[in-house]
DNA sequence: CTTTAGCACTCCAGACCCTTGAGTGCTAAC
DNA sequence: GTTAGCACTCAAGGGTCTGGAGTGCTAAAG
């Protein structure tokens, strides 16, 4: 419960870099060496006894060295290491790669994803929120041809999605865009979870057309708008995991592989919200979530961490972005690496929102 | 170069087929044991000798049993299984399962991969071809704020891709209106191949707007009509293979999903035209291609294979789909469930096209 | 000429043992 | 409180051995 002291702290640091490295058992001799420690190894072979018995290193087994713990890397998370700001070709490479598409949220995260998942080694995940409280802002039926109609909704957020639907046969394009001119006038500006069928229906209804035809076009309206809150989710680089030493048994390789398939489960976790975790605002006052090991209570994610954070704009949650390592990942890097993308892709559409000043020198 | 007689086909076959089965090494007496063969194991084993000298099946060393090398697996595949036709709750399953979103060509292709993946046990790849033949039908431009509008193309194939851009602040939602639909009526019918900057500037001309106004538009126009041309490949199970014996040193199994993960490797693959490999068209006249072990020339999937074919509306590409798995994966099921596949989607979309018959009973 | 039984030979896989080296905990001296 | 010394532990790697499945060859039988 007391506070670890200044000499603990560094060799539970040291530790834990080390075995970030190696991904090998760490003895405190080879410790003394790799570090400039003034202290002898078997000094630090108390200390480190100390620190097991405090719940912060383990043993694989008698002789062997030691690994961090779940609380170790805890620890090392909250309070040991030092995230440093990415080297600037690192921050204009990584800004030249997410600023196509700024207007189109889902590529904004598709590309994030791709990006956090090159850039750090391992595996990422982005994914677009539940949109339920966003406020519709545009439905608008086209007709392709006789029989089939797109309908666009776009919402406050900037969310634009499609979705091809059948209609009656005897409708024409004037009659259609009558409709959609009814269904937007009467549920633009509202919240997509508070649109009902009733809602639609009612504001249909005052194309004043007969219900015949109206009926099968307001429902797929009503499908559509619907529709427009479903979330996606991005994963990229899970291939990646197969080249680091913890997953070289199948087994493991395996487990992580088939949980990371399981449609949704990561999407509940990246869902949930940000609480801060980290109650020392560092360089940047971080809304990460970093869940390390059994903190992630999924079969076949034990093992790993998963570092996540949120996009904003405000109040108003845009995507949330993660990646997805063994415990052993590299944390400081890969909050560095987070951090920035996400202060880009917030920046990206802040500037998109407020004042759309003249498009600026576009590259390319 | 003479064709195998009678009892070596069968043997080949019975190998094949155990191997499959088993992945291990098929030896003489097992042979006669597991198949009512009316020979002895040493006859066997004169035969196997041949077949091996002739090609069909080698050696992992002396002394172990024969497995099936390429040249076997390519016997066997054209000339010896048998495909079965699916259990019929087996065909509803799965046309259950692709009913929804026929409308949407890459929803429908994205459930054929995850139906294809879910029912094989193997990985499956679905590809939306490149579109350049297609014709252009619709291109609608609908403001969504100051600054921001939402681009729709529609092709003939009933393709549907929007898009988001940034228009100049000025322009009203009437001017755009009017420019849409200009560049609509200047381009509508064309082949996208045929599109260009210069085609859809003149088009637009037509709206009689000041060129400052225009030329952002025209070329926003332009880049979505070129993008819808883009081709989407949809993955799926890839971690499925992590289950099978081939890939259990984890080598192998990185190599395949480094392979998979490459972007456009597998999709050039895809894109390939279907040239029907097997020349005697069996149950079904099959536009089948069946690529076996080194025949894929992709590093990291040697050991693999991958049967693939295409859906189309009449002398239209509309996509590919396919299955990756190991050589030694279950070659009549997986075609008698691609075949099927392919078939229900064929199906689906023609019956879309053709005269759109009143709504049906749409289950649920 | 084809098929089969018999036999010697090969080779992998698994079990077992041994050695080596890195690491530990403990104790006693500094 | 720190350090040197020492006995102990354990995993990993390398060797040897054995059992079993399979082969190829030869010679006899059909």
């Amino acid at each position: 419960m007391t506070p670890l002291d200044e000499r603990k702290r560094s060799i539970l640091k040291a530790v834990v870099d080390d075995y970030i490295e190696t991904a090998e058992p760490i003895g405190s001799k080879q410790l003394v060496s790799r570090h400039a420690l003034s202290v002898s190894p078997a000094t630090v072979r108390n200390e480190m006894s100390d620190l097991e018995h405090l719940g912060y290193l383990e043993q694989p087994h008698t002789s062997a060295g030691r690994i961090p713990s779940d609380k170790g890397y805890r620890e090392y998370v909250d309070s040991l290491m030092r995230v440093e700001v990415l080297p600037s070709e690192e921050q204009d490479s990584i800004r030249s790669r997410l600023a196509d598409h700024f207007d189109e949220l889902s590529e904004v995260l598709r590309n994030a994803s791709s990006v956090l998942s090159s850039s750090t080694g391992y595996t990422s995940v982005a994914m677009t929120p539940r949109l339920r409280q966003s406020h519709l802002k545009q439905i608008k039926m086209l007709m392709i041809e006789p029989g089939r109609a797109v309908v666009v909704v776009v919402l406050a957020a900037g969310i634009v999605k499609d979705r091809v639907v059948r209609i009656p046969e005897l409708m024409d394009a004037e009659t259609l865009a009558k409709v959609s001119a009814a269904v937007e006038a009467g549920l633009s500006g509202m919240k997509l979870e508070d649109i009902t069928l009733i809602a639609v229906t009612a504001a249909g209804r005052r194309a004043k057309l007969p219900d015949s035809l109206l009926n099968q076009i307001l429902y797929e309206a009503y499908i559509s708008i619907k529709q427009a809150d479903s979330m996606s989710v991005y994963m990229e680089g899970s291939h990646r995991m197969l080249g680091f030493p913890e997953f070289q048994e199948i087994r493991k390789a395996r487990g992580f592989l088939d949980a990371l398939a399981e449609e949704g489960l990561i999407a509940g976790y990246l869902a949930e919200e940000a609480p801060g975790t980290s109650e020392d605002a560092d360089a940047e006052k971080s809304p990460y979530m970093i869940r390390i090991g059994q903190e992630i209570a999924l079969e076949g994610l034990d093992g790993c961490s998963f570092v996540t954070t949120t996009c904003r704009d405000g109040a108003t949650l845009l995507g949330s972005i993660g990646v997805i390592g063994p415990k052993r990942m590299d944390y400081s890097n890969v909050v560095s690496h987070i951090g920035f993308v996400r202060r880009t892709i917030d920046d990206g559409i802040r500037q998109l929102m407020e004042g759309h000043r003249p498009t600026e020198d576009r590259a390319r």
